[in-house]
DNA sequence: TAGAATACGTCAGCTTTGTTGACATTCCAA
DNA sequence: TTGGAATGTCAACAAAGCTGACGTATTCTA
């Protein structure tokens, strides 16, 4: 066992050995192919990939979002987006309608079609996390998230709390 | 606050709302991006990518290993990482000596060079794992790494403890 | 109201990093 | 000793990111 959780002060946590490190970073490069690797699954099957997938969740928790807001969440080009979009929209799983308030905008929203894969994604995906959430108990995952929001960037801890206000 | 860590005997924990997951994942998402980003500058300055940080970065957790045992690590085909471990060796940060026992093999090291570009790298990465580590105190950090190895894939959990173990 | 700024789409071309296929070398076992 | 398995290299291609330039429609502002 390692020495990092002795004190319960909160105090004198200040040993954080290079080895501690070092496997934090392992950890987060040997997970996230996990995390990731269900859905990857799903999406090759029908020609899709990563890109994708996040466009497809993302429309999903906020519907009606638009092409700019999309941009800033996901932090590429538009000129990549729109590729990504384009088949989407060209396979019937994504929605564009021109804005009603500013008519430079077009919304995006998920097809029935959309919503379906979105389903089974997100089914893929959370299936992996419950089991893990539930192997390391609520204690865990608390933990688990305090991290993770303390290692965001300013700006996509904005996008990530926008996206969490959403639905509280 | 979320109704996740309201009991403390870890019995009932079963109520994972499809919200709660849903946070976990975009959690992940964003700081995925957070926790590569200060590598990827250092990198993009010297034209390497992420491809290349992650060689270096497992050749110097275990010189002489390996072309084949970093594959099984790294999960890419051979012909993706000899395009990478090429200009590395070129350009003067790798060594590539045949193998003693088995000429077939290749054992990888890193030079001085090698070792120096590795330093800026983990060095970087680190400042902001320790950020966020104080920021979430040692529980938080117990719970994050236990949640992380829960959701790894068998294989790589293989991967994750043999390195593991040659440290302690 | 004319001109600047914004939102979106697209063309062209490049880079990184993944893929498959073909092939040389080396080792081992029948 | 020879044929198959293992290790690594070369070639060509695909996905998905990037920059730069440009067109169009719309909105904002001086």
């Amino acid at each position: 066992m390692a020495q990092s959780g002795q004190s319960t002060t909160g105090q004198s946590l200040l040993f954080l050995t290079d080895e501690q490190l070092r496997k934090g970073t392992e950890a987060m490069f040997f997970a996230y192919r996990g995390f990731t690797a269900d859905p990857d699954r799903i999406l090759s099957e029908r020609g899709y990939g990563r890109a994708h997938h996040r466009a497809i969740h993302f429309i999903h928790g906020s519907p009606g979002t638009t092409v700019n807001n999309l941009l800033g969440i996901l932090g590429v080009t538009k000129q990549s987006l729109n590729r990504v979009l384009r088949t989407l929209v060209e396979d019937g799983l994504v929605l564009n309608t021109v804005g009603t308030k500013d008519k430079r905008e077009r919304h995006l929203y998920l097809t029935e079609t959309g919503t379906t894969l979105e389903r089974a994604l997100s089914d893929a995906q959370r299936d992996r996390m419950r089991a893990a959430y539930r192997a390391a108990g609520p204690a865990a995952v608390a933990g688990f998230r305090q991290v993770l929001e303390a290692m965001m960037d300013e700006e996509m801890r904005h996008h990530y709390d926008a996206l969490k206000d959403k639905a509280e």
